[in-house]
DNA sequence: GTCAGGAACTAATGCGCTTTAGCTTGTTGG
DNA sequence: CCAACAAGCTAAAGCGCATTAGTTCCTGAC
């Protein structure tokens, strides 16, 4: 059996044998670090090449050198998964940006927060990852102080400007302004005559379910609209459909909905045609987060759309930042953008 | 300022110490070697989890046992993913299942199987996974050749019976029988009265883009139906819309649509509707790979539909036993199960 | 009573890398 | 001509763990 033997992974001992240098040198030569001469060091870098070296991240590690990884917990319930384009493509931007340094993304799901805390402990104590990212900020969130504790530097990513992380620990915050964004929405429906607007938030104990729904009632007191309100979900679209049944079987139905994600806005969009209404006819629909889903339905969903990836990316950079040093910083996304579709168009009267 | 400092992470040196012993003995403790005696074990264990320790990933995987951790990289075009329910329900099940094992993944999206060739080598040289789990076979796959090459352990997620992996590699198959599913369809749509079927494939490089084309043209061929088509896409919501405008439009358009994915099939049913064509009325509509979408139209799609995270769970756990020593397997999922919803029903005449 | 042999443990080595300390040269100032 | 010093290199230690090679002590067999 004359099989090709897998090959050996190359190593710094091998580059110092074939260079006739030192081992050391090898290290000092490939890291940029003074103490070898410009012709040896050129002498190595060919030679490591040629070889096709890579530093074991393994031994870096031991060596104090960090991981060169990240990590991303996802902690929703597996139903509610799967089917937002939202995290794909927000985990997509993030290791572009990863990816351009070398970073690797670790990746889990669990189904809840304090999983997920075990899974940044356990992360921690394995050494496998030098930062974090954190999605989905909570009120009272405990990961906060776990972080802090641990000395894990993070990323939140969506957080609301309230609860703040602990001073002095190593974590950012890349915050979305869903008020602004909420107010765009009402602004838009306000604007094509609509008086009765209900909102279908998402998971209740999100900061940023919190804060849309404090931002409706905020904005809605500003115009005097007295006949808005928030349902709660799950963010699937059972309980889209479901709440879309019931607040319109209600005795002053709503003439606009705003849900909190596409695939609720898409099952809305179905259980109104079951239930005889035309949209934009008899009900406008506003979608939180744009996706070809919205594009793809009859009539295109008006949404609140923004570049995911992007989203994504500035995510990563601020924690590779935090990796090299750089002070915690709290900075504001790019708006959403409200991209006005098919699915919202004027009343003729409304019982207001 | 009296900032707490953050944790140390334990080392069995600690452990050592507390316990009293020697580290070489906290080792076989912890990792069940004889060599200690049952209550010597018992105490290093509990001072063990009292300190809250966890083998470093690192040290671990220098000391050549490994890195738990595994790979999966996903080259498509960034247009084309983020939506699709499928690749995020699998990811969920693979780690699922790593979970339990307290397996990390790395996770990375490239643009096509070049750079994920690339990536490949990189986790190898950098010894970052112990094996690596590949989806998307393609004709003539380039990735197999070189996990081989690199003694790097894989599961091949969805390959069709094909080209099989070089024999001595420690390579796993794990594949879903396309050809079944397309029958399924066929017959369905078949006994509904259709006799012109068009069939929206996906990616052409991919091997199962590949078969399912070929399995129409031979169900077809057995059931005698001569105008069976399909036509190349790549996936995304625009080419699916695109391609059933273009099929419609011709001379002698199809009564029935399969599309391979659930993306492109709620497109086709929009851009059906913008013709004027009522669904199931005038045109039906198949989905291969069900989600909420699919339930989420009006009128829901027929899909083919399986446990996708299941799915992810077996190629994860076919993984896991390769890093075991398990001998290579070729294994054949689940069959998908045509699921009947409100978008295919009979014709009343075709001009077959 | 001695010695083989096993149980229970400790010491030492290596994994691949970074880093500190040390060791040669050659150069320069006095 | 030698001290002082820098440049360019090598030797060695350490990161945390697994593992192999001892070491000690105790038991049982003869």
């Amino acid at each position: 059996m004359t099989r090709r033997l897998p090959a050996r992974r190359p190593t710094i001992k091998d580059i110092a044998r074939r260079a006739g240098v030192s081992e050391s040198a090898v290290s000092f030569a490939l890291n940029g670090r003074p103490g070898v001469s410009a012709t040896t060091r050129e002498r190595v870098r060919r030679v490591a090449e040629q070889l096709g070296w890579r530093p074991s991240t393994a031994a870096r590690a031991l060596s104090g050198e960090g991981t060169a990884t990240v990590g991303l917990v996802l902690a929703r319930p597996a139903r509610t998964l799967g089917v937002e384009s939202f995290f794909l493509q927000l985990v997509s931007g993030i290791q572009e940006a990863l990816a351009e340094r070398s970073f690797g993304l670790l990746f889990q799901v669990v189904e809840d927060v304090r999983a997920e805390c075990a899974v940044h402990r356990r992360w921690w104590a394995e050494r496998r990852v030098d930062g974090v990212l954190v999605v989905d900020p909570r009120e009272d969130d405990p990961r906060y102080e776990l972080l802090a504790a641990l000395g894990l530097p993070a990323v939140i990513v969506g957080a609301p400007a309230g609860p703040l992380p602990p001073t002095g620990a190593a974590i950012s915050t890349l915050w979305a302004d869903d008020a602004a964004a909420m107010a765009a929405v009402v602004g838009h429906l306000h604007a094509l005559g609509h008086r009765r607007i209900t909102h279908i938030a998402g998971l209740p104990g999100l900061a940023h379910t919190r804060r849309r729904i404090a931002s409706l009632r905020a904005e809605a007191d500003r115009r005097c609209l007295r006949h808005t309100a928030s349902v709660i979900t799950d963010y699937s679209d059972a309980q889209g459909a479901e709440a879309t049944h019931r607040v319109l079987a209600a005795p002053h139905p709503p003439t606009a909905l705003v849900y909190d994600n596409d695939v609720m806005a898409v099952a809305g969009l179905a259980a109104a045609g079951r239930r005889g209404l035309s949209v934009p006819g008899d009900l406008s629909i506003v979608a939180w987060d744009d996706s070809v889903l919205c594009r793809a339905t009859h009539p295109p969903l008006t949404a609140l759309s923004r570049d995911t990836a992007a989203f994504g990316r500035r995510a990563a950079r601020h924690l590779l930042a935090l990796l090299d040093g750089a002070p915690p910083v709290c900075v504001l996304a790019d708006p959403l953008r409200l991209e006005p579709r098919g699915s919202t168009a004027g009343v003729l009267q409304d019982g207001s």
